[in-house]
RNA sequence: GGGCCAUUAGCUCAGCUGGUUAGAGCGCGGUCCUGAUAAGACCGAGGUCGGUGGUUCGAGUCCACCAUGGCCCA
């Protein structure tokens, strides 16, 4: 007996029990074991998950894709290693700690204590690594638990370090300075990538508008604005654009210039010049260039002798300010990459936490954010102050302060990305031809990854902070730089302060303390105490988590390089995760470090806008598993394209309860229901072979869905997959169990039924077994019931999870069945359209239905669907309609795909000629198989297509050529027979509501008037059969009866019935 | 400024190498089916396939330009 079925589970529970009774029985660890003596290994590389905050439903996304692939390939008999990554490094978690201590700057943390804050940090990953294995595990999501990988790692860690020694030993590693993107309260730099995500604010600032005197040009000056006056100290160059026009204008006794396009055509006025003015002469840009002029604080001491020059620069815009642009080098990134191009000095105002150094006479000492007045003041006072104007825009602020952002050039370390190696080919170069040969999916993350490899400047690995990989570089004041590649070799190699870092993690500020001696001078040196970009530490991951310095030459990581498979979502990764990956491999072993990466965009909520907390439309994990569960919450995301967004939400969780979920449920109930009542036990073999037209036909489409689930999840693709299962379980529900349902309840247990169940059974373990990597828990409850080890047969494992990949047998894939089947249901569905349009039931039988099916209908094939057609449609007889009836009316159309490459040009006159013919003509003589004739064109049969059209006056529908048409005209004997049928089904719905069960024997007590007395009469046998009443009673209810008045078409009828 | 991608029904998206009447799901209205079915079937409403040109016998599909949006880079 299989256990009886709920037929309204709650599912979310069903997923909390089987998470249990997994425990309880060891299964995750069977998973984990289950192909350890496997030859064939599939690599995965678990990209780290950041465990800095719970997991979001966004990261369910990716994560089922890993369960999914290392599911079907641990079915399918492949070793894996199952690891797990978190990632532990880097500022994300610096913030978090200090906003819990409520910290605002580094001198808080220096404070507070380096090493406490380092060993909250470490806390703090400990504490979210274990809420997201606990949310992984209710995703359905089986990995090693145990034997997670962390970035924080001292292998992780020193496997870096390795890396580091290698770029080091090929001159890539060098020391450079840039500008960046500086919070002065902070006191540290921020990345691009964290001001384009989240950083800029629109504020209002005192723009100014200034005049730099001319030195080669007595009284003529250039006019340059800025919206940071702080700035102004800090110039060395102003640009023009040399293709650009600029006017030298006259303005009472000034004389200056600005770009043309600032002065209006027709009304001469200006948005920039205030009063009254002319243009004295025209001239492009580059006539500028060259020229040098007085700065507006030349007089400071950090001033003395820079020469300002007008330079040249295709960026110049010649409607935003006046055209000609202040550069301060020390103060902007673009500033300072054209200093490097012209050769300008660098002059730094500001410190750390942005307060003007010595040597800027009034300015030293206050803070950049409030000099704008004194500036001012100041070039008022010197009389090249023109205008200041309020401006509104968009600026970069601190995304964790809120403080406004100020740019400083910082000392950094880089890895040369155009360096050449011994064989003079650049690392670029190496990481280009790496990922060639890597399979992007979807295809166009190879062009992504190219372009950003092709742009890419080198790689700036340091960080001003704390908690983080600690660089294991050691510069000497005499030049020398030594770069430490193991902890063996810093114990070898120190000087001092081993001691104090002995036993601890290669972190701050403990192994700061340790000193090594010059390798070239001799002299005690001490690390750099900036500590690595968190990019290295995910990027070195294939290497760290096969213990690479180790066992390189055999071995684990001989035996697991490079990765299979890996899988992440796309928005960032390519100048992240995957570009860190191909940096570190192309130094390491010159190769790819994965073989294929599939990259999924973003969830987004169910209108298709970003989830964002303050906007109240996020989702949490843990409520959407709690009210979804994690199934249909893994279909949704597998089911979806994922080059593009996902809308995910409730609505959409519950579409695929309703459609995927309840459907197979309901199916899985029919069966146990029936196999219950007949004592059905499954006995491990395969299905019976039938002679059933639908039993052979689901094994056919059986077959060909495990061929094509296959092949998807062979190509990393989950979504054709997931798509083609609910269409299978779509036709296993409304086709072959609709169909076949007086197969199952029929009295007789004859083959037919046998062969019914077996072949229910295998397909729905078959499709469980299949559903089981994107659905686990669901698939796991019905092979529990299902599987045939319940019955005594020991083959079965005893868990889904356990089975083996079912194979496609492509000699039990039919297409011809499959077409023939799928014939009928179009003609059933188009004989309800037909039934509908005439306002006829279906519970009234009807005497015929004519139809005509497109290309030479098959008679034997039309034999074989026939008796499905007839009873999905309650008709007595199916017949062909002559082609010449006047049932039909035809069309005739030009078959393009064949006429057009044959006759080209002229098929505008085929077109023309097939028109004039008399299409009932056309198709007597195409159905004969004769050449038609058309105008001066003489046609092949096929070259023809012909399409029937509406009629009217019938009750008819078609489609693609089908054409189905009832016969309306209902003989009484019919009438009674579909009065029959109402009163059956309104018996079967009184039994539902009374509570019986199904194979209960009830007695029908009835009144009703002559009609119904004599359908009874007539039909009675019939009646009793369809409702297992043993008898049926003209006589007044019991009180103990279920009783209803009914009216039955039309005739009022008393019901009840009685259990007996 | 450069690159990539998109634009098809109210919403979310399919539409293969150009070919006959452009589809599905959701939502809405109606009818029907059902002793597995909080499911399903049928019917209905809803489209100048972003725009303009071009190639072609034929363009949602190929090409060019433009517009709008998104992503990446500068």
């Amino acid at each position: 007996m299989f256990d009886d079925v709920e037929p309204k589970p709650d599912f979310p529970a069903l997923e909390r029990e089987r998470l249990q009774w997994w425990q309880e029985h060891s299964i995750v660890a069977q998973y984990l074991q289950r192909n350890d003596a496997a030859d064939k290994r599939w690599s995965f590389i678990d990209g780290p998950i950041t465990a800095n905050n719970p997991m979001g439903v966004h990261h369910a996304w990716g994560r089922t894709y890993k369960d999914v692939f290392q599911r079907f390939k641990t079915m399918q008999g492949y070793k894996q290693r199952y690891q797990n990554g978190f990632d532990c490094q880097g500022l994300w978690i610096e913030v978090e700690v200090e906003r819990a201590h409520g910290f605002s700057s580094k001198l808080d943390i220096e404070a507070f204590g380096v090493g406490k804050f380092v060993e909250e940090c470490k806390a703090r990953v400990q504490r979210f690594a274990a809420q997201i294995t606990e949310q992984s595990v209710r995703l359905g999501q089986w990995m090693d638990w145990d034997d997670s990988y962390f970035t924080n790692s001292d292998e992780n860690n020193y496997a870096i370090w390795h890396f580091l020694k290698q770029c080091h030993t090929n001159g890539w590693l060098y020391k450079g300075n840039d500008s960046m993107p500086w919070c002065p309260r902070c006191a540290t730099g921020l990345s691009n990538m964290e001001i384009v995500t989240e950083g800029y604010r629109e504020m209002t600032h005192r723009s100014v508008y200034l005049k730099l005197p001319l030195i080669e040009r007595e009284d003529e000056s250039l006019l340059v604005w800025t919206t940071t006056p702080w700035t102004l100290a800090a110039n060395v160059a102003a640009a023009v654009h040399p293709e650009l026009t600029y006017a030298r204008v006259r303005q009472g006794d000034d004389v200056f210039y600005l770009s043309r396009a600032l002065i209006d055509a027709d009304s001469g006025k200006s948005k920039v010049l205030q009063g009254e003015f002319e243009i004295e002469v025209e001239l492009p840009g580059r006539d500028l260039v060259g020229l040098t002029y007085r700065g507006p604080f030349d007089e400071l001491p950090a001033l003395d002798g820079v020469v300002h020059r007008v330079i040249e620069w295709d960026e110049v815009s010649e409607d935003e300010g006046t055209g000609i642009v202040h550069i301060a080098p020390g103060c902007g990134q673009e500033d300072f990459a054209l200093s490097k191009q012209f050769d300008l000095p660098v002059i730094m105002p500001i410190d750390q936490f942005g307060t003007y150094t010595e040597g800027f006479g009034f300015l030293s000492d206050c803070f950049a954010g409030d000099v704008a007045s004194p500036i001012f003041d100041s070039l008022k006072e010197k009389g090249a102050l023109y205008r200041i104007q309020d401006y509104v825009h968009r600026y970069p602020i601190c995304w964790r302060c809120d403080s406004e952002l100020v740019f400083r050039v910082v000392d950094e370390w880089y890895i040369d990305m155009d360096g050449a190696d011994g064989e003079g080919k650049p690392l670029r170069e190496h990481m280009v031809d790496a990922t060639h040969k890597i399979n992007w999916i979807p295809e166009f993350g190879l062009a992504r990854e190219l372009d950003w490899l092709r742009n890419m400047d080198d790689w700036m690995i340091s960080k001003k902070r704390y908690y983080g990989l600690a660089l294991p570089i050691y510069p000497c004041a005499c030049g020398n730089v030594d770069v430490i590649g193991s902890v063996d070799e810093l114990q070898e190699r120190a000087v001092e302060g081993w001691e104090k870092y002995e036993g601890h993690s290669p972190h701050r500020p403990w192994v700061d303390e340790v000193r090594i001696a010059c390798s070239s001078c001799g002299e005690k040196v001490s690390r750099i105490t900036d500590v690595g970009n968190p990019w290295l530490d995910a990027g070195i991951v294939p290497y760290a988590t096969l213990d690479y310095t180790h066992t390189r030459e055999a071995g684990l990581w001989h035996d697991w390089f490079p990765a299979d498979f890996i899988t992440e979502s796309f928005p960032g990764q390519f100048r992240n995760w995957f570009y860190a990956m191909l940096a570190m491999s192309a130094v390491l072993e010159q190769r790819e470090p994965f073989r294929a990466v599939l990259g999924h965009a973003q969830v987004r909520d169910e209108k298709g806008e970003e989830m964002h907390k303050s906007k109240g439309n996020a989702i949490w994990f843990d409520e959407a598993a709690d009210k979804m569960g994690a199934d249909p919450m893994r279909w949704l995301f597998m089911r979806h394209n994922p080059a593009t967004n996902v809308n995910f939400g409730y609505a959409a969780g519950d579409e695929v309860r309703r459609n995927l979920v309840l459907t197979l449920w309901n199916t899985y109930s029919f069966f146990v229901t029936y196999a219950n009542i007949d004592g059905w036990q499954p006995d491990g073999a395969a299905p019976l072979a039938s002679d059933n037209e639908l039993d052979r036909w689901l094994l056919s489409e059986l077959h060909q869905l495990i061929a094509d689930v296959t092949s998807g999840l062979e190509s990393y693709e989950t979504a054709m997959p997931a798509r083609r299962v609910e269409s299978f379980v779509e036709l296993l529900s409304n086709w072959y169990v609709r169909r076949s349902r007086r197969r199952f309840w029929k009295s007789e247990d004859d083959g037919d039924k046998q062969s019914a169940y077996s072949t229910l059974h295998h397909c729905l373990v078959t499709l469980v077994k299949l559903m089981s990597p994107f659905t686990p828990f669901l698939s796991e409850e019905l092979y529990q019931n299902l599987n045939s080890a319940r019955s005594g047969a020991e083959d079965a494992p005893p868990s889904v999870h356990l089975c083996d990949w079912p194979d496609a047998d492509a000699s039990a894939i039919d297409e011809t069945l499959n077409d023939e089947m799928r014939t009928a249901m179009r003609l059933a569905s188009l004989g309800r359209a037909a039934r509908s349009k005439a306002g006829i039931k279906v519970r009234q039988p009807l005497q015929c239905v004519y139809v005509r099916l497109p290309g030479k209908p098959d008679d034997d094939a039309l034999r074989r669907l026939e008796q499905q057609v007839l009873e999905e449609l309650n008709v007595r007889e199916l017949a062909l309609i002559a082609e010449d009836s006047d049932l039909l009316q035809y069309d005739i159309k030009p078959n393009l795909p064949v006429l057009g490459p044959k006759y080209g040009k002229d098929v505008g006159k085929i077109r023309a000629a097939l028109a004039e013919l008399d299409p009932l003509n056309v198709v007597l003589a195409a159905g004969r198989g004769e050449e038609i004739a058309a105008g001066e064109f003489t046609l092949a049969p096929d070259e023809v297509l012909v399409t029937t059209v509406e009629q009217e006056g019938y009750a008819s529908a078609q489609e693609s050529g089908f054409v189905v048409v009832v016969d309306t005209d209902v003989p009484e004997s019919l009438l009674d027979e579909g009065l029959a049928r109402e009163i059956v089904h309104r018996i079967q719905n009184m039994r539902r509501d009374a509570g019986f069960a199904i194979s209960d024997r009830i007695t029908t007590y009835w009144q009703g008037d002559d009609d119904i007395r004599r359908v009874l009469a007539a039909h009675g046998d019939y009646v009793r059969a369809e409702t297992l009443s043993e008898s049926l009673e003209e006589a007044p209810p019991p009180d103990d009866a279920h009783t209803e008045q009914q009216d039955v078409d039309g005739h009022a009828v008393t019901l009840g019935v009685r259990k007996q």
